[in-house]
DNA sequence: GTTGCTGCAAATCCTTTGCAAGGTT
DNA sequence: AACCTTGCAAAGGATTTGCAGCAAC
């Protein structure tokens, strides 16, 4: 029965929606990356979830991003990070350069702008990506 | 004499002005960077300048963005691409994701918005990151 | 003549892939 | 039973680094 497999996870139920399967590596997997309210790299997992390969991480991050539970961002290096994508209305985030923390960002405003861009463009816009880079308040605060 | 030194370009003029030096090898480099109006990659630039070593090219580009005169952006996937920074005041760019040509982009708006979002963020805003991917004319038209 | 730059090759980092074994439906 | 997943190890790609020789100031 389905509803007997069904988790409280948002992440494991967005996979099995879609046909994949839930193991019991997968659940230690969402149960680390559910554990990171600020966000989180493949490293930090793979250091959460010992035992488990690293491959095996990798390949369900993918998979939690397919199904997009999960936003995948860049730091200003481009150092890929990731966070859960509670809620699913499109959003931004903004990132603490000095933790990592993210934080979600939902600006009506830019939406209106993007859209009104688009006439401007040459071309046909697909898609765009916007960080926004910021010192967190426990960052500042440690800093002084 | 340093104006007998000068060059027509602003990549080598942007980096002889920080004390860097200009040698034939940057020449070439930066010949082969201002011969890229849509923007280049890395590994591009690597094979238009023969002879020269990769790890060179790297040291250039990396160079290059330091001073400010190169823009450093990411394809959806991360990948990351170039293209010179002409102008000066802060720009964002449009991005085809079939032929990767970059654009600039200005929009006093989106400028507006960041600022009047600094208000609503948690913390202090350091910086950000925009990128709008769009399929440019060529590649709509080569599509039909 | 200093000091910085270059090329080569090796090293590194992050991520993906092949494959045989084990788990899930 | 059929097919999906996993772990390991190896491959892969992109960028960096050490170092000795060469070039610019």
């Amino acid at each position: 029965m389905r509803s007997a497999l069904a988790t409280d996870s948002d992440l494991l139920n967005a996979i099995e929606d879609r046909g994949y399967r839930i193991t019991s590596t997968r659940r230690v997997i969402a149960g680390a990356i559910e554990e990171s309210p600020d966000g989180f790299t493949a490293e930090q997992i793979c250091g959460r979830v010992p035992g488990v390969g690293r491959a095996t991480v990798y390949r369900a991050i993918k998979l939690f991003h397919e199904v997009e539970v999960i936003c995948k961002m860049a730091l200003p290096d481009g150092a890929p990070r990731y966070a859960v994508d509670t809620g699913g209305r499109h959003h931004h985030h903004t990132i603490c350069t000095g933790c990592g923390a993210v934080q979600d960002f939902r600006a009506s405003t830019i939406e209106r702008v993007l859209k009104a861009i688009e006439a401007d463009v040459d071309g046909q816009i697909t898609g765009h990506r916007m960080e926004i880079y910021v010192t967190c308040q426990t960052c500042l605060a440690s800093a002084d």
